[in-house]
Formats: structure tokens, C-alpha cells, sequence
DNA sequence: CGCTAACCGAGACGGTACGTCTAGTCTTGTC
DNA sequence: GACAAGACTAGACGTACCGTCTCGGTTAGCG
């Protein structure tokens, strides 16, 4: 996961646990410290490791905490409910639990702050972060369209802008409402979104449906049900 | 605007032009080095302003920048272009517009990461720019109700959910494409925002009114049909 | 003393205390560490100085160095004995005896070292220590010619030379009997050292005297006899 | 000439080619760095040498340096040009074109200003460096008194002390007159020293021959005389 | 109109962290 | 077991800013 691999054959090979301990102390410093005040000696130092070492693996501050935080989202996982709607409100409730927790607050702006003026810092929290959880929501819906609630994709690139957007919508409203407007994300306003959300969503496929193939208001209404 | 004022009467007044100037000064300084590399030195010597004049002013990088980038969001304006949709739509293309300029991707991001473990400054960035935006959304709503779009509010604490509920989706999502995901806010996807948002806050209105009250299915109609 | 001065006419002046105390912390270190592991940090930390201070007023270790040594040689006194032997005896052990001081050998060799590599660094060790300490040559060239020990100067240009010969052979051959021969310099030994070296001038005088002008064996005869 | 030696018997036996390598290599990273800046990464790289195979055979930078620049002595040589004064000449010069190469330059002080504080590393100098040259002294005087320009010894203690006191002078005044003064050290100037040096020697034997045995003036009037 | 309090610029101050470098040791695998 | 390669701990390096302070000097407004 470093970033600096040369990835010799010869000469000592890198400590495989000296990873693992540095990651764990960026994330412990982060919630000491937060990340304006967390530096780079003092992660060393409580990893055990020589600065240098650190600086081997990783070029700065910013790398080594999307890796220390990337791996936290990790733990999310898609919810079998037997609803879209409850599958979507509990991995909501998992993302707000995660951003909750200090170490994922202080570092995750903070990185994308920086990723506005460094693109390959911003590649790199694509890459780790935004793209590897995006899985969640392709593998909600692939589930839904099993049980029937979403009708199967037809246009490709369509689906890949829809993803997109809900994703956006998703990870934004509960960023925004945890850190910025600094208010709980309970079960009371997930269930807002999630509603909004897939009203909202079963409205567009319903018109689209409606501007391509017949009656879309019913398409609609059924799925708004489906969900209530 | 600026945060220390011991307000005394007597003695020389501080120099007003140095508050435009320092202002201006960060947003210059934020465009060309941003913000993990902005200093209040480097600020000051902009300003042609002795570095105790700022400290005198301001308690910190962070105040100062949260002051010189809420600047920036008072631009924003409400259109009138006849229908909620319109109005939702012109207003996130400005927001977007405001995001993409260097001086704010910068550092809005930048002070909501150390908004999360300083709550004065959290407080500062919600009253100088996220509650004093939050009038588009009234402001939006209430002509829209004078259009006949949206139903008359009737439970002022339900309205003020919805308004905090709009406003998380709506910067939230717009803030995630633009900085997180970094790809464009154009009016496409902005169509797609408004159009989920709009039709998904009809159906919850509708569904609202259908188990409480009466007949709302018409409401909700009447908006989905007018966002098509 | 220090070496960077930019001297300006406002804002707050330096500490004159702080270079006494870091001269001072200098040679303290230079005691306990010797000249390799005398650090910079350490300096300052003695000095109750930031080491920015230090950086300020000294471009580094070996100009600091120099400034902390000049000093100790200040303390020579060219002692009035009566004769010229005496005095030169009593200046030489005078010279041994701040060589002999851990403070001096550890700096001063080291810095020579130094600059051979740096021109800077030796014009700034020949004008603090080596042309600053000739003045005990000359003046005791003068008392002895008012003695009448040796005769008065008749070609300024190599009178020069014979200064800087005296100087070179002196100050070296004590520097290495005390540094590099690590042999007591004691009064047995600086006697052998005047007598070889007041007995070759007068002979060197006597000779150039009588190739070119006159009576000078005279002199020499009288020189050499005062000694004995 | 390494000083870590074990010596085992069994195992791959010692490269002898590294050593002459790492020597060679020492010297030309003092010529290029200097002393203060040669460090043993550079030396082992240059020579084509691990690390670890330096630091098996010298236990630092002091030794190794040591080791490098009293080869450079060795090359000195006793020329035979007759008279005494010219074998000193011949020899001074000699010395004097080594301490103008760089790498003795650099190297010679800071090992000697590091002995101040090292006593093993004294003792490795004046065993590689100094009492090995001082063979030029014995034979030199022998070789004078083969002559008859110099009386045979007649105190062995006396004759020891005074091989020191001359080595100490000789070696002091070059040593200084190249590297403090940064004057060269040319002809003219050695036969300065050289004149005195003979002189005053000449002087001392005369005076001691005389408060020994008779009428001293002649004896240093002759040397005197004989050298000129 | 002069006092005086607070302002202003400049820049030195004690600190902290940076990212780099070197010393010397340790761990691989090869000879 | 010597060797090349290179990762390791430890800590100094010189730089850049931090936020505070000390200057000398300016500028209102009150008395």
C-alpha cells in the first residue's frame, strides 16, 4: 500500500509489520491530534520506527493518511436486509458511524482539502477510497434488480452516470450533515434520505421508462410504494 | 468581520482598508499556494500589513481564511426562472461556479477538516456561510409555494428538517462531484441532481399527505409533471 | 563579533546578552564534547537561545567556532621581563597554556581543518586569531629594540617577513609539541625553543648585517650573550 | 594497516584488493568533499565496497582517514645534496608539496584535531604519521655529522630531545605557514627557516660545547659561516 | 493644541516540524 | 564466513513558520 517501491531483488527486505504499526499510530495520532498537528516524527515515534523509514515508504503526510484512512472504509459492508431501502439505510448508518469516529473525521477532509491542488494525491484518494466503495453501490443494486425492485439495466454508460450520481448524493448528503452541519446522522434522517433518494430515482426511471416505452406514472407510484 | 475586537473607544481606530486588503490578500495567497502552504507571514507581506496587525485581528489561519472565502459564497443569488426546477438548477450552477475557482476548492475543505475538532470554528463557518445560505433555500421554497408548486408548509418543525434535509443533499452532492470525485458540475448532471431531488421530495411529500391528510397524489403529480 | 549582520535601523534589536551567552555555551560544549559532537542544538539549548537565533548571527559550527576560540587568545599579555628571551618565554607559555585548555584544542585544529577547504572561513580565522595575535611579535620587537637587544628596522618589506617567520615558528612548533607531539610544553622546553630561535635571528642578522652594511656581528654577538 | 583484525582462519578470506581500494577511494573523496563532508557511504560506493565490509575493517572515519593520508608520508624522501642545509631544504620542500595536495590538506588537521580528544587515535597518528618521519631527522643529522658539520652525539637523552624539538619546528612552521598563514611555502621562505633553524642550532651546540669544553663563539660562528 | 491610548511597520525572539542526511547495525541471499 | 545490497534505529542538519515581543513612530479624539 506505500507508495515508494522500488522493489529491489537484493539487500534486506521491508519490514512487513513496520506497515501495518505505522498505519495503526497515524490513525492513533490522528485522534489525538488531528491532522494539522499530527506530524511525522511523532508517528514514527509511536510506531517504533525510524523517520526514515517512514519516509521510504511513504512522500508525506497527505499519502500516508489517505493509506491510514482508506483502510477504514474497508470495514463497510453491504447489509442484507431484504430491501433496497433498508439495505441503503444501513450502509448509511455504517458510513455515518465511520465518518463519526475521529480518525476518518479529521484526516478525510483534510486530504480531499489537499487533493485540490495535488492531482496525483487526488488519484490516489479516487483510487483507495472513492472508486473501492462504489462497489457497494453496484452490488445494491445488481441485489435489487434480483429481488425485482429496480428494472435490469439497459444503457451502460447511463447506469455508470446513475451510479455516479447516487454515490455523489449519497457520501455528500451524510458528509455534509456529519461534518459541516455537525448534526446526528440517525435513523430519523437516513430514513429521509433513503426515501427522497429512491423516490426520487424510481421517479426518473419512471419518466425515462414513460419517454421511451408507455405509462410511466404507474412505474412510479409502485415503486414509491414498494419502498414506503 | 474579523474575530478579536475589543471595540475601545479611545486611541487610533484600526485602518479599514487593512481588512480588504488582508482578505483579498488570502484569497490571492490561497490561489497561488493553498492552503496547507498559505502563512499568515506570507499573508501580511500581500497586504503590505505588519504580521501583529493581522494576529490583532484574527486569532488564526483558520478564522481568517473562513472570513476570506464566506466572502466569496454571498455572491450567490436566486434566479427567477419561472419554475422550481429552474430556480434549484441555476442556483447549484453558481454554487458549482463558486466551488471551481481555486481560493475556495482550496480552503472551504481545508477549514471543515479542522472544523472537526475545533468547535468555534465549526460554529464560525456554520454562521458566516452555511446558515447564511441556507436563505436560497427558504427563499426558494417559499416562492415556489407562491407558484402553486409546493404545498403550504403546515408543521414548522417538519419544514425546518426538510430545509436542512435539502440543503446536506443538495451542497453535500454538488461539493462531492466537484472536489471528491473531481469530475464536472455541467448541466447535465446538475439536470440529474435537481431532477431526483425534486420528484424524490414530491414522492415524500405526496406519501406524507396520502397517510395523514388527503389527497396529496395530486400534488406530487402536478411537480413530477412539472420537472419532466 | 557575529558574522551575519544586516544591521538594520528598525524593529526590535538584538540581544546583545545572547552573544555572550552563546560564545560562552560554545566553549562549555566544546569542553564537555569536544569539536565532532558539538551540535548546534546544543549550543542554543545552553545559551537559553533558540537555535534560529544561533542561525541568525553565525552562518554555522565553524564560524561560531571561530569567535568562541578568538576570544581565549585575547588573554595573551606580552609580559615585561627585561630581556628578550624572557619575554618570549613568558608569551610562549602563556600560548601553551590556553593550548593546553580542552576548549581551544578541540576548536582550533578542527577549524583549520576546516578551512582549508574554505576561504571564507580562514581570512575570518587569520583576522580574528593569527594577524590579531602578531601584535605580541611586533611589540616585542620594538622593547627589545629599545633595549638594544636587537637592532632597529632598516627595510620595512622584510621586517614583514621576519614577522611572519617569527610567527609561523612559533606558533607552529608550539601548536605541534602540544597537539600533535602531546608532549608537556614546559619551561625546559620553551628555553630550548627561545634560545634556537633567538640565536638563529641574531645569527641570520649578524650575516645579513655584515654582507651588507657593517658591524653587525656585534649585535648578534650581544643578543646571543643576553640570552646565555 | 587496517585495525580490525581478527584474523580467523576459516571462512572467504579478506579481499586484499579492497583495502588498497578503500584507501584510494578515501583520498579521492577527500580531494573531492573534504574531510567534513567524506562520509563512509561515499568511500564504500566509490570503492566499489559494502558497507559492512569497511566498518569490519576500521572502526570509523578517524582511522580510516588516518590510514588513507599516512601513505601520502611515506613518499618522503632524504635528498642528498651535500650540505645539511640543503638536505633540509630538499626535505621541507618535499613536506610541503604534500601538504599542498588536498587530500592531506583535509584530511591531516581534522584527524589531528580529533586526537585532542582520543587517545588511541593520538597514538595511531604519531605511530603512522609522526615518529615514523622522524627517521628523516636521525638520518639527516647522522648523514651531517658523517660530514663533520654537525659534532657527534654525546648524550642520548640530550640528542632524543633534541630530534623532538627539531621535528616540532620544522613540521610546525611548514604545517603552519601552509594551512594558517596560507602563504606558500616557496624557496625563499625555506631557506628563511631553514637558516634560522641551522643557526640557532649551531648556536645552542656552540654554547653548550663552550660551557662544556671552551671557546663556543667559534663553533657557531663556523656552522654559521658554513651554511651561508 | 497637546495628551494619550491604541494603532502601525519591522523584525528579533523561543519554539516546533520539516524533509534530508549520516552513522553504524542488522538482515537477506550469493559466492 | 566474507561479501553486496539495502533496510533499519537514532539523531543532527539547516530552513521555514509559528505566535509573541519589543521597538520607534503615527494617528485619532478627548480635554
Amino acid at each position: 500500500m506505500p507508495s515508494r517501491t522500488p522493489a529491489s531483488r537484493t539487500g534486506r527486505p521491508r519490514s512487513a509489520a513496520a506497515d501495518a504499526a505505522i498505519l495503526a499510530a497515524t490513525r492513533a495520532a490522528l485522534v489525538e491530534l488531528g491532522w494539522s498537528r499530527l506530524t511525522l516524527g511523532d508517528v514514527a515515534a509511536r510506531a517504533g520506527v525510524a523517520k526514515t523509514t517512514l519516509y521510504r515508504r511513504w512522500a508525506g503526510k497527505n499519502e500516508l493518511v489517505v493509506d491510514a484512512v482508506a483502510e477504514l472504509f474497508d470495514e463497510l459492508r453491504l447489509p442484507d436486509s431484504g430491501t433496497l431501502a433498508g439495505d441503503v439505510e444501513g450502509v448509511v448508518l455504517q458510513f455515518a458511524a465511520i465518518l463519526a469516529r475521529p480518525e476518518a473525521r479529521s484526516g478525510l477532509m483534510a486530504v480531499v482539502a489537499e487533493s485540490t491542488r495535488d492531482d496525483a494525491l487526488r488519484e490516489r484518494i479516487r483510487g483507495s477510497i472513492v472508486e473501492r466503495q462504489k462497489r457497494l453501490v453496484v452490488e445494491g443494486r445488481a441485489r435489487a434488480q434480483r429481488r425485482g425492485e429496480l428494472p435490469p439495466e439497459t444503457d451502460p454508460a447511463e447506469s455508470a452516470r446513475t451510479v455516479d450520481l447516487i454515490f455523489d448524493m449519497v457520501a455528500g448528503s451524510v458528509v455534509h450533515r456529519s461534518l459541516v452541519s455537525a448534526e446526528p446522522v440517525d435513523e430519523e434522517w437516513v430514513r429521509g434520505l433513503t426515501r427522497v433518494l429512491l423516490l426520487g430515482l424510481a421517479g426518473v426511471a419512471g419518466a425515462a421508462g414513460a419517454s421511451e416505452a408507455g405509462p410511466a406514472g404507474t412505474g412510479a407510484a409502485e415503486t414509491g410504494e414498494a419502498k414506503t
